[in-house]
DNA sequence: ACCGCTTGCCTAAGCATCTTAGGCAAGCTC
DNA sequence: GAGCTTGCCTAAGATGCTTAGGCAAGCGGT
């Protein structure tokens, strides 16, 4: 019988692939198997169980996801950038929403401290440079950042637009616009 | 035997109380049936599948921070009634984790008819009416602050702000001061 | 070209969970 | 107390996760 070819690498990205066609939650070893044409077992050599699987193709996406931040935002700055970054955030969740969910895969302890999350931090500060936001508050704007991002796409993918003038493209818009003059003229007498 | 009384409500109550204690994602039917000193099939006269269960204890804590929320912005207006509004949920969260997990299991068309869905975009657009924001400006202030909301409570949950400083406490004020400000200028020249 | 070793994928098996079908008796109604 | 409803049961099948041990594919060296 030919081999597979299987790899830790192979399966990640096949994972990958797979949460973004039936969803995260259905990507499974016996599901990969299928995939591969060979037994469940089989993935036990390169995968330790199914939780290590679905943290690899969180660790995955997240590297995926800050190497196409890091590249929109090279070159911008200010709204510029801010618009490009949040972009970045929106299209990959709806190109690829099985890996998107995958991205917010809770990640333990050690797999959270080898993930790209230091990356996608620093380019929410670097984004912030061009607002002059004097700590903490740079920090403080870092996090509604990420909570917009995150929350919008969030509930964007869960339909809870979908149903409503106007579409949310219009809203996605006109919240970076609001965004950014918030961030202007972020009130710092607290 | 005596019986152990079940219901679909008993079991929905149990299986909030229980995702609090070991999380939304391992309470299922067997889980409840131990709980309950109860075989599992035991459970299917009263709920269809674990995917109805699921569903069931989502809409009740949909309409347990429904509850809440409408309480608590009773009797204010602006950035009181804001403040209150964005606690609630922040709290509710905290309190009870497992129940907040479940108002983002992502509901089918039928169940989010029935859902408390709208009761919460009824007080979001309350509370901006003191804010005088006109159409379509409201709405996407409408899907903003549920973006921050969410994505701010979740993004905590999961243990994102937990090892930097300043304390997430900080951030949430300091947010919702921005918020505040934000609507009070929200920007219409798109 | 052959031999031996590594290792990739296999079979076999155990366990947990979800779900359906059909049965018995608890306990209400009369 | 008799009869009926129905709550919980046993039994059984399907599917998924995981471990243990085996066979042979296909590499290295000679």
């Amino acid at each position: 019988m030919a081999r597979a070819g299987l790899t830790t690498e192979t399966l990640i990205r096949a994972g990958a692939e797979t949460a973004d066609e039936i969803g995260f939650e259905r990507t499974t070893p016996t599901e990969l198997a299928r995939r591969f044409g060979v037994r469940t077992a089989s993935l036990y050599s390169h995968v330790r169980n199914a939780h290590d699987l679905k943290t690899g193709i969180a660790l995955f996406a997240l590297e995926e996801l800050a190497d196409r931040a890091s590249e929109a935002v090279a070159g911008r700055a200010g709204k510029d950038a801010l618009v490009a970054f949040a972009n970045v955030y929106r299209d990959y969740a709806l190109e690829h929403p099985g890996r998107f969910a995958a991205t917010q895969f809770p990640l333990d302890a050690e797999a959270a401290a080898s993930s790209a999350g230091v990356r996608h931090a620093q380019m929410s500060r670097a984004i912030l440079r061009g607002y002059h936001l004097t700590e903490p508050h740079q920090t403080h704007a870092v996090r509604l950042l990420g909570s917009v991002f995150s929350g919008f796409v969030g509930l964007e993918a869960a339909g809870g637009f979908s149903h409503s003038a106007p579409d949310s493209q219009q809203s996605w818009t006109e919240i970076l616009d609001a965004l950014d003059a918030l961030l202007r003229t972020w009130p710092t007498t607290s």
